[in-house]
Parts: structure tokens; sequence; C-alpha cells
DNA sequence: CAACGCCATACAATTCTCGTATGACTTGTT
DNA sequence: AACAAGTCATACGAGAATTGTATGGCGTTG
């Protein structure tokens, strides 16, 4: 049933073609290729047929190639460089090794980024690693829209066709500037600060106010801000007290203010690797997925 | 006893994969490659195989190409265009459509090169043609230098270790100033030359000694010159009987002399084509042997 | 002049590639 | 909601292609 098909040069026929081109010899290219000597005699004089010429002129002692014969062997070297810095290029796209990588962070979690193996993957060569910053909405809005490959978020956020894998839980901490000291020396409840001025970042404004009520307690919002480092500066201050999660500290100056933990489990959140259930997922972002596995 | 070899990827596997990518589809793929859809997949799969790569994304509707895929699509296309390009260049070669001929050519002869039909070599795209021009035995010695792939040479030579195709048969002529015309009307014999001065070339000296010796004629040589063209002139000018080849007739103004073919057959002279015989033939001078054939 | 080395051919065995048949799955329609 | 249509993957058999061993011709070298 299989019809004797024309003519199709192989990469191994051109192979073959440069040993012989470069040893001079077909019995001498044929040890070199690990094969015996007929199939390569057989295989010249197949590649010859195929291209309608006489690429070698065996002499007693040496082959050496005709015209068209050097013409083959430039381009086949060229040829097989090409194919073999492909194939070399593919496999690496294929392990991960290669590519460009997408990243929405939210702004709040990006300190965390750091500690974690992803930096590997940055500092390998060509992997570039594109960090898109925003808050949570906007870092679901990139992975929607597909501008990016992986999001780093903190919860709450809507995770539908979703795919996510928490990480680290986040305590909320209460900045305060030492007129406004309450509560025991670690932890504070949201009881104790009924009543106090309290800086806060708006997205966790209506969080914030879930709590409190639930706790029965009163909140006094001092401030709304948009950014959570300028609730912490505001607090330093003596604005109120701020509200903000554990990342912060690293990346802010608090000054002389108590750091407290807020005792309400409700506040805390957790960080979460986020990524859309029905994308492909590139090699190289799979590799980074489990990379920032060790994030919690 | 044929060892299972390990992955070489196909010039055929790189087609297939191209079409995949092109058509987005392998069903589609297949019908544009005239080939059954089972292969087609077959061959895919084995080419991720060979390249630990997932290449194609099957959707239900759709292939879609994985970062991989694309570098290798396009990675793919340039290979089988050079690969193309090779096969159509190195065939041109083959058939003597494409190269470098190198011609040496007796300077005697060279009036006669542009009758035949080597103007179509020199006018073929990728054809050029480089001539050098010398007496016989310079262009011989170029010949044996590997200098030239041709020669078109005038007899007698020595001819060891060449092969020669002989061509048109020249007479030698007699071209008579007015003053001293001799001979029927047509013809002339070197015995009617006895005594009348002769302007001759060097090249042709010895074969005219000896013609007129063995016609027991007496050689009275006026001038010897360096040039049959000159000898012309010079005959021209009342200085002698030149004596030349008719090849000369088209490329010289023989003013108002008379001309006369020298009926003995010893100082007719041949060209000849010719080339060494261990040397290789491009298949450009292949095909201009071909084309000189109808010099004769 | 015989031994040696290189290349080509002959033949057999195995692998590869292709086509047909078939099943799983998704999508769009009645 | 069930069915038809289309795509892709797997199973299997047939033919072609590639490889190895054996062998012979031919020119060179001791």
């Amino acid at each position: 049933m299989q019809i004797p098909q024309e003519a199709c040069v192989n990469l191994k026929q051109l192979e073959y073609f440069v040993a012989i081109a470069e040893e001079h010899q077909i019995t001498a290219a044929a040890r070199r290729l690990h094969i015996s000597q007929p199939p390569l005699s057989y295989e010249l004089a197949q590649l010859e047929r195929e291209l309608g010429t006489t690429l070698v002129r065996r002499g007693p002692r040496s082959a050496t190639l005709t015209d068209a014969g050097k013409l083959l062997y430039e381009r086949a070297t060229r040829i097989l460089a090409l194919a073999q810095a492909t194939k070399r290029d593919v496999e690496g796209v294929g392990k991960g090794m290669t590519g460009v990588l997408t990243l929405g962070v939210d702004a709040s979690c990006a300190g965390l980024v750091p500690g974690t193996r992803l930096v590997e993957l940055a500092s390998t060569p060509n992997v570039s690693v594109e960090l898109r910053e925003g808050d949570t909405p906007q870092v679901l809005e990139m992975l929607e829209g597909g501008v990016v490959d992986i999001g780093v978020v903190r919860t709450p956020f809507a995770s539908a066709g979703l795919r996510c894998r928490y990480a680290k839980t986040e305590r909320m901490l209460a900045i305060m500037p030492p007129a406004l000291e309450v509560g025991s020396e670690m932890e504070v409840t949201c009881t104790q600060l009924s009543g106090v001025p309290v800086v806060l970042a708006r997205r966790l404004e209506e969080q914030v106010r879930a709590t409190f009520d639930e706790a029965k307690a009163e909140l006094s919002v001092g401030c709304v801000v948009d950014d959570e480092r300028t609730a912490c500066t505001w607090a330093r201050g003596g604005m109120g007290v701020a509200l903000a999660p554990e990342t912060l500290l690293p990346v802010t100056d608090t000054g002389d203010c108590f750091i407290k933990v807020i005792a309400e489990k409700g506040l805390s959140t957790r960080q979460a690797v986020v990524w859309k259930a029905d994308r492909y997922m590139s090699p190289l972002a799979q590799r980074c997925l489990a990379l920032l596995g060790d994030l919690g």
C-alpha cells in the first residue's frame, strides 16, 4: 500500500556527506560515523541520484569533491549547524531553560519574591522574567487577559477559572505610634482598638470593617490611603494606628512605633500563586511554579 | 543485525511540522501533504519525543503551537528554505547551469568562438566564462597547469595526456598583393610560390618550411612576424605574400589583395578542442564541450 | 608479484513509514 | 438531550528503506 516516494534529502545524508568531504575517504568517514562502509557508499550514491549530480570523485586513494560537492559541503555544514542549534534551543525551551516569563505580583507581596528560588530562574542565561506590579484585582485582570503567565496575589480574591496554590499566611499588624499604644506586649484585639484612630489602606477597608463588626468593636477610621507604606509613614507621624500585613515590615521604616499582631484571624491574609486553569503553561512557567512552591 | 538508531531529525519531519503549524490542524495538514492523518500524528509525536518537548497543543478544534513549537517553526522554515535553495543550486551546478568556465583559446581561433553556441553559455545567468588567449603552446601549458578547463588550439600540437576533438579543417591561404599574384584563379602551389617573398607568422614557420621542402620548392622568407594579422597587413603593403589560415579573413582587412588557397594539404590546419584526459570535467565544462561540438 | 586498502555490488535481516480500521473525545445540531 | 460530525490517538499489517556481512574489482605498495 506504500507508494515508493520521491527524493527527500535527509539530514542524515548530509551528515554522511560532510563526513566524507572532511575525511576525503569513504571508508574513513564510515569509521567516523560508526557505520560500515557499504551503507555509506549507498547513501552517497542515493544523495547523488536525488540531486542528479556527481558530488564526489572516487579516486583510488582519496575521494575529492566536485564543484557541486564543494557547494553542497558549504551549505550542508550551515544547514547542519542550524539544525543542531535549533534542536538545542528547542530542547532548552522545552525544559524551561529558555524563554520569557511574565509575572504579575501584588505590590504588597513583591518584597517576598526575592527570597524565593525564583532568583535562580531570573539569573539563568536566556531566561528573562518580566514583572508587572499592581494590586490583587489588577493582577487577576492581567491573568485573565493573558498579560501575565502567573500571578502572586493576596487573599481574598475571586478565583473563578483559576487554579491556585496558597503559600505563607500573614498576620495583620498594628503599627502604633508611642502615644497611641494599647494592648499586651505582643498582641492587640480589635476591641482594644475601639475608638483609636486608624490609618488604613483602601484595599483593606472592607475586610477590616467586617472584622471589627464581627468583634462588636468600633472602628474609627482616621485616614484611608492607597498604599500600605504610606499608612505606615503616617502612623509614624502620629496620625493613628496603621494596619498592614507583615510583608510590609522589611520595606518600611517604622521609626519608634510599636509593632503588635492583631489577634483576630479574620484579618490574616494568605499569599497565593495563581494561574488560569485553561491556559497553556510553558515549561518555563511550570518551572516557575515549582520554584514558587517554596514561598510558604 | 541492524542496531536501533537514536534520534535523527528529518527534513521530512520538519516539513510535516511546518504544515501542521501553518494549517493549525493535523488532519488539514495531512491533506495538504497528501498523506493520511495517522502517520502525521505519529511523526509529530516522534519529533516531540526526539526533542523531549511538547510542540503542539492538541485542542479539540485546532492545534496550536507551544513556545517551543513557535521557536521550532521559525527555525524549521529557515532550515527548509536553506535546504531547498541548496538543492536547487547544487542541481544547477550539476547540470552545468552555474559556475565559472575557464577557456584557453589560440588567438588565431578566437574569431570563431562567437559563432558557436558557446554564447548561450556565456549569457546564462550564474555562468561566467573566463577567456585566456595565447598561441597554441601557451594554451596547452595553461591546460597542463590547470589554469583553464578547456583549450581551443590549432594543429599541429603535442597531445600527450590530452583528449581532443577535431573540428573545422582550415586551409592555408595566400594573401597576395596585386604585384605578386601567381597561380590559377583559386589555388596556388608551393612551387608557384618559389622565390616569391613570403610574410610568415612565426608559429607557422616550421610547418611552412617542411611543406616547401617536401614540395621541393624554394621558400623565400621575406619577413617573420608574431601575429598573423600583422602578416596580412604587411602583405597589403606589398612586403610579400602572406600565409595565414582561413580564420584570419573575417578579422582582417585584406584591401585589394588576391586571396588564394594553397593546394598542399600539409599546410591545412585543424582546430581542436582539447582537455586533459585525467582532469575532472565540471558539468559546466562538459556542457561547454557539447556546445563546442558545433565548431566544425 | 603478492599483499593491502579502498570502493562497489549482492544479499539478508531489521527497522521505519505508511495506509486502513477503529475508538475516545469534543462540538454543534435537531 | 441525544445524535451527527469532526478531530486526534492507537492498533495492526504491508511495503520500503537502511543497515550489516560477504565478496569482487582495481590500483597501489612493499
